[in-house]
DNA sequence: CATGAATGAGTGTTCATTCAT
DNA sequence: GATGAATGAACACTCATTCAT
């Protein structure tokens, strides 16, 4: 019953916890308590509260490191967007209660060391997204659009829609926005 | 000394940390040594902690209500749709911290009984500006308005441009969104 | 409306309040809330708290004390003491809510000065009641006929039965009690 | 140090300071001094304040609990209805600190759930020691008896004799009182 | 690997009381 | 006679964290 896979256990609840009430509500105790453990066991794992979402973080934001790498050696051409937004999607999707927990904690993460983390790595995505001198309107649609594919899932979680499709129309939408902020700049 | 502003002036601190640090991170006791006052001043003057925000909701969203209760009044038309996002433009800018608030602190706000108030008023928005059987990609283009409005102000924050120009620019790419929707199901 | 009873008012419904939930437990603001005023008005008419306690006091224990004054200057006999039970019992239906108050909140008025007055009073209660050197056993059986007066009414209070009824039937026992210790004594 | 016995200390000492100040004016910080320990420990081993109170009824009216069962098993003589008495005054002995506690906190008991479960414990008791249509004045006589075993005990403490004497006397006046409801009834 | 026991700092909240008006 | 505004001290309770075992 009790393998060496506790840490993961741990991480799973976790973050489910932290997307479902926010981090600041979510104790220690009751991560503890959903996974039958004490407290104590906790901190056999991570050093920290703030440690356990460090990791999830880490875990997760992977993906997007790579997009992002990847983006970086492709043209600035409005296809290479495209294909940066088709990416985006998947990887969002795999990872949607990291990202809705994000969403939906801004403020509690400002100090935790690890907002900065994140802004950055939007701030490198929009990079690849606009072009360098587009007009602000064009910067605001590239922005919408990395909004936009964050927020969409769980602002649509009431509609009652196919997910598979509900991510097609967030994604067209996404792309539709970025086509004409490449479009109008050239 | 004590003059009839007390109940004012804790609403401006309240809104002022709770859209900085987060509605759970800040205590009562900051609060009230930010005024120079005892944290029994502020039960004083509201019952629960929950009752300063509810209240700064309710000072805050009337506009918006205002608003609502306005559009209803109009045809459906394209005109009344892009009037709307102006207006709500404006209203957006005198509320800015408590939408900045709102947008940061959503997990918090999940359980303090106006999570749903708010839910509600952005969906009668939303009735207001997309077309009843608009497609899927059209439905997620007016949330998208709404949001792009929301965030845009914040977000846009670093970068070094005229507020009102950045507002104009926010306010374009809602207003496209927007005719796109509108454009697309007629 | 407002007339000069403002104080009687006060102690009616402190009264009514500290029977029912217990001195502790009731807060002048809870008081202040039944009477629609504030508090401040309550410290118009009462120095502190524990006043407006001492005066209802001062009120519904003037018939005991001259219950006492008069069992002085009479003849040590049984029908006196007999007497003196059937008065007393009377004394107790007027003033009942203070009595089940004092039987019930014996703990919260140790130390709260009037503790030791009221001790004293049914000492001395007790004096005129039993026999100087009665034998222990009779010493309780006298003790037991005034508690049994005291908590009779309230204990009784689920009993379906006239209100007259059982205080005559409380009487009965009381007045039992009390001749048999007089009569084991001579 | 540390050993197993925290929990038996702090019911120790909470009902020490729960019988001497009445429970609303026990704090917990109290408690904690006494045991040089802090508030929190506490709370390592009861979850509320509330849950101090009832683990010290659990513990204490096992015996009572034990006497009812055994009393319905007898016949209703009045041999049974002694013997009742006389084993229920000894259990009173032990467990006196926490009788005295409930007499004198009634109020504050109320509404702390407990109350009702007491009260019921008491009317078994009172099934077991009255005649089942008996008149009233012969149920006030076995309520009687009932509170005098209860009450006896620290009425009597200023008075100078040996316990065990006012033990005896107090409960030779329940059993008269019993008996004489028991005999009027046949 | 994990627990049992505990801590120190903090939370929101309530209270009796005061006092200028 | 009474209010509006405020205080200081307390309260029950929770939290992340520690550490010997």
């Amino acid at each position: 019953m009790a393998r060496g896979n506790t840490r993961q256990r741990i991480q799973d609840v976790a973050l489910e916890l932290f997307a479902e009430q926010g981090y600041e509500k979510t104790s220690l105790r009751e991560i503890a308590e959903v996974l039958d453990v004490t407290k104590a066991a906790l901190y056999y794992h991570f050093k920290t509260k703030e440690d356990i979402l460090i990791s999830l973080f880490q875990d997760l934001t992977r993906p997007m490191d790579e997009l992002i790498e990847w983006g970086r050696t492709q043209p600035h051409t409005l296809e290479t967007k495209q294909e940066i937004l088709r990416r985006y999607s998947e990887t969002l999707v795999a990872a949607s209660p990291l990202f809705r927990f994000m969403q939906e904690n801004q403020a509690a993460m400002r100090d935790l060391s690890i907002g900065e983390t994140f802004k950055d790595r939007m701030m490198r995505m929009l990079e690849l997204i606009k072009e360098p001198e587009a007009a602000l309107a064009d910067q605001v649609r590239c922005i919408s659009a990395l909004f936009t594919m964050h927020a969409g899932m769980f602002v649509l979680r009431d509609m009652e829609a196919d997910p598979e499709d509900k991510r097609q129309a967030v994604l067209e939408v996404a792309i539709d926005l970025v086509s004409q902020a490449h479009h109008v700049t050239h």
